[in-house]
DNA sequence: TATTAGCAGTCAGAGTGGTTGAGTGCCAGC
DNA sequence: GCTGGCACTCAACCACTCTGACTGCTAATA
């Protein structure tokens, strides 16, 4: 087993080889930190850490690198975060400060989240799974055309064209809004389906129809509300970083370009503890984003742990600082949500 | 003045320099395409595009690349846009043929423009300047706050919070809200904007303050509306056309990540020819854009031409090709959103 | 006057070989 | 368990040469 000293080592290390971007050999460490130890010492704890695979030579006479494993075995021992500038946490205040829409606020945090950690930053929006119909409405378009707009605790607005088969007069369309209103207002979205699905049958045979169609319309939008979405920035980090890929960053840049992908990997991270979550390098292969992490955590709404922000970026990344930006982002966020 | 074949010549060296990516020299020029002169003429044809700053060399013994001014000319000239394969019109009919609201369809044709030119697509949302209210709602989310809702007969959908300093009944709520509708209905914004400004005379004294704290929330969206928004797919095209760049793509990356640069762009380009506009190279470089080109055109959604769509790539692009498919999705979606 | 063939000159890029220096692995001694 | 020392390795760098793709020019030709 790694010694007390040999793991300080591999945290060096990963600190020294995040810093330059450099192999770091034996002489860099003692003449940098103070060991109290030679370099020879070194090279034997080296010696040991290379065994177990958490460093690694990326040729014969060259410093070491860390591996996904060495980075694991650093961030799950990651005892002090990195806090905060003052600058830094000046910037999340008058960032996030001034209210707005939901729109506006996530729009405004994931750009925040970017410069602070100069990565992509991720804001998954809150999901409707668990948020509640507040209100719905029918606006007229044009005589056989309306546009039924769905509105949820969450603050999430839901927009959808219906073309139904025949005229609708204000007057019925009022009934018909105030009905859906009374029935679905407060309810969560599984049960607006299942009430959805039977609410033509309040209405006489002859407008049952084109009630059918426009409830089928409310139905697709609750259920497109699980369907989750999610705002990104900073891509062009990914550029800035670019020499920490092997090869070319375009098809990192083509998977997260698909949502659905990030989509996936957010839901596959579970909270490890106090919900925060990191993915390194390796373990997102099947994402197409093998060489690089993913820190997450989640964030919430009303109350509830609803969504997750976050960040990704090459692998070599400085963890300690990253994790405390997307920590205290999320906490602001929470903090600013729940205010509703 | 530059000849009939020199001319040609121009044209030739940048459709194989844009096919091959390397300088082209007189003797492939003649192997590859039939003039019926000798390598020689070539030359003394290429000395003139030279003079005339057309072509220029990288280095003394090269071959010849266009300049910026060179491709302008050939853009100009460009008289037989390459037409769509029947594939790529298939692609269009099949991706933009499900009817959705305007979100959905804006956010479909943007991968799709991207999708048929391989690079960077932009879809600029009918702006709310020329549109007309629709409809207003007003959402209590809780006693002392709000939500406003804005929809334009150009389909867009506006939210905001406000929070008010008394508390409001559904029904003085209610009332409100006929009374907006029946006042705005049908205004354009910048009428929309003046009534606003003196809708709180209509009530009385006591509710007066409340009244004009949500129509200032109003009229901050409909203000907004004028900040007009735009969508973009495809940025991992940059980096797999990266060499087309002579320094790193970060800057580029940086630009058309900030909306509001691309959307002076947007403003800058005046339809040159039925609709349609070219800015080659350096005729962006004030925006950071020296080294990319930008192809645009009009599209309508009510009658009107609202708002543009285009492509932004390296400046050795294939114009002729991209040209032909932003003028066909430019098509489509008109005709799509015209039915409205 | 427009075109052509031939030839000298230029120069980026690829290939070669030698040198340097950072860094390891190992061993004998403390 | 730690240390100093030494042989060994190898990427990176540099200077150098060689090659081939071009052009530009000139003189001959239609």
């Amino acid at each position: 087993m790694a010694s007390d000293r040999s793991l300080e080592v591999l945290r060096v290390i990963v600190q020294d080889y995040v810093a330059s971007r450099e192999p770091v050999g034996s002489k860099s460490i003692v003449e940098r930190h103070s060991f109290g130890v030679s370099a020879a010492t070194i090279r034997n704890d080296m010696a040991l850490l290379e065994e177990e695979e958490l460093i690694a030579a990326p040729h014969t006479s060259s410093g070491r690198i860390p591996t996904d494993k060495g980075y694991r075995v650093f961030v799950n021992q990651l005892a002090d975060l990195r806090p905060l500038t003052p600058a830094q946490r000046q910037a999340i205040e008058t960032f996030l400060g001034q209210s707005a829409d939901l729109d506006e606020v996530l729009g405004r945090t994931v750009r925040l989240l970017s410069q602070l950690t100069h990565h992509v930053a991720l804001v998954q929006y809150p999901s409707l799974t668990r948020s509640r119909i507040r209100h719905v409405e029918l606006v007229p378009l044009a005589p056989t055309r309306i546009m039924t707009v769905l509105i949820t605790d969450s603050g999430r607005v839901e927009q959808r064209l219906v073309d139904v088969s025949q005229e609708l007069d204000a007057e019925f369309l009022a009934d018909m809004r105030d009905k859906l209103n009374v029935t679905l207002g407060g309810l969560g979205l599984a049960d607006a389906a299942e009430t959805l699905a039977v609410f033509g049958e309040r209405f006489e045979r002859a407008r049952r129809d084109v009630v059918e169609q426009v409830a089928s319309a409310l139905l697709e939008q609750v259920l497109a509300g699980r369907t989750e979405k999610l705002l990104m920035a900073g891509t062009a980090n990914l550029v800035r970083t670019e020499e920490d890929f092997t090869g070319s960053i375009y098809p990192v840049l083509e998977a997260i370009e698909e949502q659905v992908t990030l989509l996936r990997l957010f839901g596959e991270m579970e909270p490890e503890q106090n919900g925060f979550s990191v993915r390194i390098g390796s373990e997102n292969a099947s994402f197409g984003l093998g060489e690089t992490s993913v820190l997450t955590t989640g964030y919430t709404s009303t109350g509830d742990g609803l969504a997750r922000l976050g960040v990704l970026g090459p692998t070599r990344m400085d963890y300690s600082t990253n994790i405390a930006a997307v920590r205290a982002v999320a906490r602001y966020l929470s903090r600013l949500l729940g205010e509703d």
